[in-house]
DNA sequence: CTAAAACGTAACAACCACGGTTACCCAACC
DNA sequence: GGTTGGGTAACCGTGGTTGTTACGTTTTAG
């Protein structure tokens, strides 16, 4: 199923970073927790310097930071900087010309599209990174004790 | 990915068949106004079968049709029957079982992933066949005079 | 009872996007 | 100037989706 999960990897990346906002971290050892490779991270990691999302420093002693503050940054962010793709798609050939209804169909899609989008990013606007990173600490107590 | 365009397709069959809704549309109907294999049309519409969506006559005169009224039927219910995988993803690879926070991940990742769903479909259930239907008479209208 | 019309489905090929990997360039710090 | 880091292009393997063929099965017509 390779439906790009860049999302889910960009939230997790984004929880490690949000755990020290001050401190530049490597792509090394953001793929060293995440179990994927470095120029993964540094290519998702562009994405999201692109939206303004974090920072890059390089040379010794850089890496990547957030730009704000976790609680300043929601999902919805993270879910627009890095999804390519959106979750519905319209047919790549299109429909017969003779066909009334398809000819209207295309722009009808488009706006249920945008409004199931809509509804999608509404909703993880919700969430900050800075609740999941509360989510994940809690999460991790009760395990460990 | 080549990007599950399955939804545009169901509810483009289904706005067809909502044309009339008694009536039985062969798949070679079907195909013919959406520019794609018969084989393509079964396929999809075994799904929407299964989901109570349309029913099927085999033999002369068979073909599919609406099991509903096209006003009975909204497009969360096409989403459900169609969307084989969902439009956020975990990772493959599991986290690094050294990470606190890649330990808690998942869990957290699929609780929003299945809140930012509910959205989506709540938004496309708002929406239902005949809705559809109508919006694509009146655009053709307008386009045509 | 046979033939034709339709769906159901398995099997296969082509295509394409995603992730992983390598390699190389560029910038910053010591 | 060497080391440490990001930036990016290029390539491959994998897997899902669509299109297509082929065949079986059910139903109706006659």
């Amino acid at each position: 199923m390779p439906a790009s999960c860049q999302f889910a990897t960009g939230v997790h990346f984004l929880a490690l970073l949000s755990q020290s906002p001050d401190a530049f971290r490597t792509s090394n050892e953001i793929a060293e927790s995440t179990m994927t490779h470095p120029v993964v991270v540094r290519r998702l990691m562009a994405s999201l310097q692109e939206a303004g999302v974090v920072e890059t420093q390089k040379g010794p002693g850089g890496g990547v930071r957030l730009a704000r503050l976790p609680r300043q940054i929601t999902l919805a962010d993270v879910y627009r900087a890095v999804q390519t793709s959106e979750p519905l798609h319209l047919p790549h050939t299109p429909p017969n010309k003779n066909c009334p209804i398809g000819e209207a169909m295309q722009s009808i899609l488009e706006e249920i599209f945008t409004r199931a989008e809509s509804a999608l990013t509404g909703e993880l606007a919700r969430t900050t990174l800075s609740d999941v990173l509360e989510s994940a600490m809690s999460r991790h107590r009760i395990q460990t004790t």
